[in-house]
DNA sequence: TATTGTTATACTCTATAACTATA
DNA sequence: TATAGTTATAGAGTATAACAATA
């Protein structure tokens, strides 16, 4: 065992990419969280379809789970309880039996037009500090990174 | 309902900085879990164990949880399944027998010695096409997302 | 009384497969 | 045969609380 080796060049997880990003992450999303889940008592998953068909409505269950990276299963469950809630409608396609339109209902639009205001001035006070062009470079970067590591597009993931 | 308010300005949730963190995140984090899951076998709570103690000898399960984001209850499993795979060995601590300090074994250091230059050449390949400045300011801009963000310093993490 | 670490338990999330009804 | 969406189930991860031993 080379003990050098151990030691010449120690391994800090902390300043391990993947550790960093990730653990900025988890905390930038629980920051959010407070928002849709403490002060409006929404799941995450329910978070993000509100966020999702409020900006795209009438989009089916299958593009809806590409854009929020929940697998079908989930979105369908979800849909279930956010219909219960009132919060979202189904229109049948006529040309496709099978699959559905989907649509916020006034309540859920209500909701939707509330919540996201909020997010927004949250996002705004997260960036408070930060200089536009080193946010841009951020952006940049993310992007870089995500093409980089590229990977399964179906790839599900759990937080906002 | 204001029907404007919803089409005025488009909510993107690819956009909104929180989902595409966390997007980006989980695809690094995916990444880097072929190496120790996949080639190696570990779980990722066994990976930043592992990674931990590698660099830090001796520490405790305490400073170990912190260290990793991981919670007390899944270190202390998880290490027994590492002294069970021979890659940990604990020390009684003499002045506290409630605690021990811990050590990876000869086999645990073999095991972090052929990983790790393995992670750090995955890490080089990530980064390759971004320039030195631009990472730094990357890095920068994290720490400020983390300081902003703040949060529970307990917080676990499931991704490397 | 408080702390370190372990054990137990309930809950959520995730992954997968099987199923239906349509196409 | 393939696809959209649903239902079922097993496994992993998470959060909590209760506990033993020691401080």
């Amino acid at each position: 065992m080379d003990k050098e080796m151990l030691e010449a060049d120690p391994f800090q997880l902390d300043d391990f990419l993947p550790y960093k990003l990730v653990k900025t992450a988890a905390h930038v999303a629980d920051s959010l969280a407070h928002i849709y889940e403490r002060e409006f008592g929404l799941s995450r998953a329910q978070w993000r379809i509100l966020a999702s068909l409020g900006a795209r409505e009438g989009i089916k269950a299958k593009e809806l789970a590409e854009e929020t990276s929940l697998d079908k299963v989930r979105v369908s469950r979800t849909l279930v309880e956010m219909e219960q809630k009132g919060w979202v409608s189904k229109e049948r396609d006529a040309k496709d039996q099978r699959a559905a339109f989907l649509h916020l209902t006034d309540k859920g639009k209500q909701l939707y037009v509330e919540i996201l205001p909020k997010a927004r001035a949250w996002e705004k006070g997260l960036m408070s500090g930060i200089e536009w062009q080193e946010y841009q470079s951020f952006l940049k970067t993310l992007d870089a990174l995500l093409e980089k590591a590229g990977g399964d597009p179906r790839r599900t993931i759990r937080e906002p």
